[in-house]
This record gives C-alpha cells, sequence and structure tokens, in this order.
DNA sequence: TTGATATCATTTGCGTGCAAACGATTTTTC
DNA sequence: GAAAAATCGTTTGCACGCAAATGATATCAA
C-alpha cells in the first residue's frame, strides 16, 4: 500500500516504514538508560537490588505499612513486592507481622538492621544518581527529572 | 553520627540522610517511565514483547546478523537475545543457520511472516512512541529523548 | 443476617536481564 | 604447528515484573 511515489523521498517519503529507527524511540532509549542505571547501582551497591533498597528506602519514610501498600508506593504489583519483602525477611532487614483489626493485612517494618543499612547506603545511592546523571550538565539533569517524572 | 544540632534543619541539615526521597532519584523514575511504557506498549501489541518486537526491527534495518551481535544492537547479553531468539523462532519470525566460515557464529534473518510482522507492526510503534510521551510538549519530548540518550 | 463484592495476599507461569561457568571453535603467539 | 588466548554460543541460577487464578477475610447491600 502507497508504494509507488519514491520521487520526494525526504518530503513524503512513506512515514509508516522507512522513517522508523529503532534507536530514536523513546522506549527503547528508556530501556538502555534504565540497564545502565541498574548496572551503576550493582557497581556500588553490590548486596541489595535497585527494588529491594527502593523497599527499604520507602519504609524508612512511611513507617510500617501493609506488604500491598508498600508494593503501590514503590510501584510494583502484589507478585513482585512479595518476592522482594520475601527476600528482604529472608535477611533480617524487615519484620512481618499481623495486623490486628484485619487479619488479611500483612504489615512490614524495618529492623534495626534494615534501618542501620538503609542509613548507611543513602550516601552511596546519592552517588548513584549522580553517577547516573554525570553525562548531563547540572541543568540538564533537573530538566530530564522533571519530564521523566511527567511520563512516569 | 552527626545527629545532634537540628537547629539548622533546613540549611545544614545533615545531606546524608533526611534530604533523601526516593521518588526523586533517577533511577526510581527511570524504572516507573520504563514500566509505563512496557503496559502502553502491551496495550497496542499484545501478542510481541519490547525486546521482541526491538529484535525484529533491528534485523530488518542490519539484514541477516548473528545472534550476539543483534544483541548488541538491540542492548541484551548473550543469555537474554538467545531467549528472545528461541521465541521469535518457535513462531516462525526468524530463521537460524550456520555462517559457512565460521561454524562458531549462529546467523539470524527475518522470514517472510517476520518481515511481514515488522511492518504490520512499525504504525502502531509510532503510535506507542507517542502515546508514551503524550504528556509533554512536542519540544519537551524531544528535549527528554535528546537527555535519555546521553545517558543511555 | 446473609449473599454479593471488594480487598489482601499467595501461587503459578512466562518473559526479560545479568553473572558465572562451560564447551566448541577460531585466532594469536611463540 | 602447538599452546594460549579470544570469541561465540549455551546453560544454570537468581531477581524482577506482570497476568491470571485462588483462598481468606472484610465490607456492603438487600
Amino acid at each position: 500500500m502507497s508504494g509507488e511515489d519514491n520521487i520526494l523521498k525526504l518530503v513524503d517519503a512513506e512515514p509508516d516504514d522507512e522513517g522508523y529507527r529503532l534507536h530514536d524511540q523513546v522506549g527503547f532509549i528508556l530501556r538502555k538508560a534504565h540497564q545502565r542505571h541498574v548496572a551503576i547501582f550493582a557497581a556500588h551497591i553490590g548486596d541489595l537490588t535497585p527494588p529491594q533498597f527502593a523497599a527499604l528506602a520507602r519504609l524508612r519514610e512511611a513507617g510500617e505499612t501493609s506488604q500491598n501498600q508498600l508494593g503501590a508506593l514503590v510501584a510494583m504489583d502484589a507478585a513482585t513486592i512479595k518476592g522482594v519483602i520475601d527476600r528482604l525477611k529472608a535477611r533480617g532487614l524487615v519484620a512481618l507481622s499481623r495486623h490486628a483489626g484485619d487479619r488479611r493485612r500483612l504489615m512490614v517494618s524495618l529492623t534495626p538492621e534494615g534501618r542501620a543499612a538503609v542509613e548507611r547506603l543513602v550516601p552511596l545511592a546519592r552517588a548513584i544518581t549522580a553517577e547516573t546523571l554525570a553525562p548531563l550538565t547540572a541543568r540538564e539533569a533537573e530538566t530530564l527529572t522533571r519530564l521523566l517524572a511527567k511520563i512516569a
């Protein structure tokens, strides 16, 4: 369909096809940027993943919360947050208990070890953010963060 | 450590700690933006994942390539690209053959069905990009894409 | 009250994504 | 040419991330 008139290639060239370059698409770049960030994170904090750290950091900000509630705060669905919490619990960084009034709810809280871990790691997390944004000027970094937040 | 002088909270407050908000960190926002994009992708193209589409699209741009080479082009390591190619092959979208001169190399190429699929999907992929960037003005979208590419 | 709904958590299945170890082949070096 | 090193691919193990199905408990409505 619409494949005859190649005369005005640059002006009118079929927009459905030839002008599509994978590496210009936001999704592709977004995936690569995320990969690079995860790699930087791993280089600084080897024994905790970004989602695990996110859960701990948010738990410190929010205090005790139910598992799914915490999931909502760190953008993880019920199945995902469960795995993350299981692993944090296995390492003694969080503690679990049943909610008094609602026996469905599983409350998650930081253990002293968990709190100590977050506090120890926050400076490293700052460095990770800085290194991720290192290719940009301060102004560009601010812009990127702002625009990214708008599409997140 | 450094927890006594709370007098000048806003001016001199411990920068290692209290000023750290998870949801301001690039890594966290990057992860959420990526999640949103994947969701948009799935809503438009239900039977193919972004990595699978990326492999097909890049294969069309680059022509026949070795499996690991293709992986490099779409930012997937050897283990990951293998799984993606396996699934595309199972669906008849790519064909595999051994390289003549180098028996280690596994050459990957689009089948006619694979080519037809990419060509059919490119317009949808454009719409996915547009929807992902919809919260932004055209100018902002261009800026975001450019800055994202710098940190990717 | 009870029956219909909604919510919280769990489980399973599938698809990335990466590290590490491995076997098979080149390519390099001596 | 033979040993050493590099490259290509495979496999395993672990950690997200999501959909869909399930069970347990709460809440709402009739």
